[in-house]
DNA sequence: CAAAATGTACTAACTAGTTCGTATGTCAAG
DNA sequence: CTTGACATACGAACTAGTTAGTACATTTTG
């Protein structure tokens, strides 16, 4: 373990960049690319600025190591439901309520994605790491709806993406819009009643679509 | 009407003004608030960066006009639609179509609205002009709402916020997130198919909720 | 002429990135 | 187990370039 006395300094490389990466996670979400200080971040940092360019060796190479960080943090969650154990509209009840809650919980990983877009998703596209995450979700979609479909639960037939979509932009944005949401219609989206009957919204949305 | 000749100069405000305002819109929505050069704006401007701090005083001052300007110019669309003299269900859609549309032909409003929640909306709580805007929108929904629940159209009473909400959310992430849900789905959401899909997609789904 | 509008050239502060030197860990040879 | 040599990890101070904002002079307009 790294522990450091009075003035003593002890080596602990892994311990360094895991610090350097979380406020870096945090400077770059409150403040977007351009916004974000590295001096900002070398200082929260119990190391210094040399160390940031040491690891990461620019601004922008944090930048993408911490978007790398927060996708694969997601990646993990998702996978486990064992969703085709369930009855088709369960399934899909379950799968918006996972994505719903992941939302809510990680106001960084949102602000991180809208900060991306505002760049065009310019970093995103040389991460191939990235790009390849999100398909197995659409694969759960489409297995979700053909199964409905066959039993005559659900009478359409939805594209998987547009579905995936669909729910994605719900629950992302009673997060990223939050701010001026709240300020226009003076209403806190993070108040307890308000987050049930969001999540409760989303998903009878979605099924009664499938199913008209 | 300021012509200008070779050398000569002539004065004209509203002009300089509007000019400013117009190369700023496109310069804060591509590069976010801080990511914004005051020496780039002033360079593709026919005037210099003098006459930005002259009218607008700081960078944040031109933000916040830019701001302003993008939120007064939908305030005029959105009134003159006379859905009272419509059927509930088809008022409904045709606000729905409206909002998408615009969101769609308007990138750069939808950017800066993105670009103001990474800020915490800290400038719009600031411009009291903004905040009274999207109220009547809601007044608009719940009169659709009360009118379709009292004919029995609509069988569930929702809160007319949510349903705005519910709407405003999947035409807005259409166009905030089409980067990164782009580069992770290799779909273009500007294609002409796909908007048409979305656009009927959005109006089944709120109508359908509405009446289950 | 006075006030409003504009252009040129400048500056003070900031900021990403670097230079140079030091401490720490490791591992092989004695 | 000690020594010492080499690579890795680290800190403080510096720099070159950028950027928001300004001082001052000049022109236009009423």
């Amino acid at each position: 373990m790294a522990e450091r006395g009075e003035n003593g300094r002890k080596n602990d490389p892994q311990q360094t960049k895991e610090d350097i990466l979380l406020v870096a996670t945090e400077e770059f979400s409150t403040h977007g690319l351009a916004g974000a200080r590295v001096d900002s971040i070398a200082e929260k940092t119990r190391t210094s600025k040399r160390m940031i360019y040491y690891y990461f060796g620019s601004k922008e190479g944090l930048y993408l190591a911490v978007l790398e960080q927060s996708y694969r943090k997601i990646r993990s969650l998702e996978s486990d439901l064992h969703l085709s154990d369930l009855e088709p509209e369960e399934a899909l009840r379950t799968l918006i309520s996972t994505t719903f809650d992941h939302d809510e919980a990680n106001p960084d990983f949102v602000r991180l994605v809208s900060i991306e877009n505002i760049h065009h998703a310019a970093h995103m596209l040389r991460s191939e790491a990235i790009r390849d995450l999100n398909v197995s979700v659409i694969e759960t979609i489409a297995g979700i709806l053909e199964r409905g479909f066959d039993q005559g639960i659900f009478r359409r037939k939805a594209d998987p993406i547009d579905i995936h979509m669909m729910i994605s932009a719900f629950c992302f944005f009673r997060v990223s819009n939050r701010y001026t949401f709240g300020t226009i219609f003076r209403r806190n989206l993070s108040d307890g009643d308000t987050i049930e009957r969001h999540r409760g919204m989303i998903a009878d949305a979605v099924v009664s679509y499938l199913k008209s």
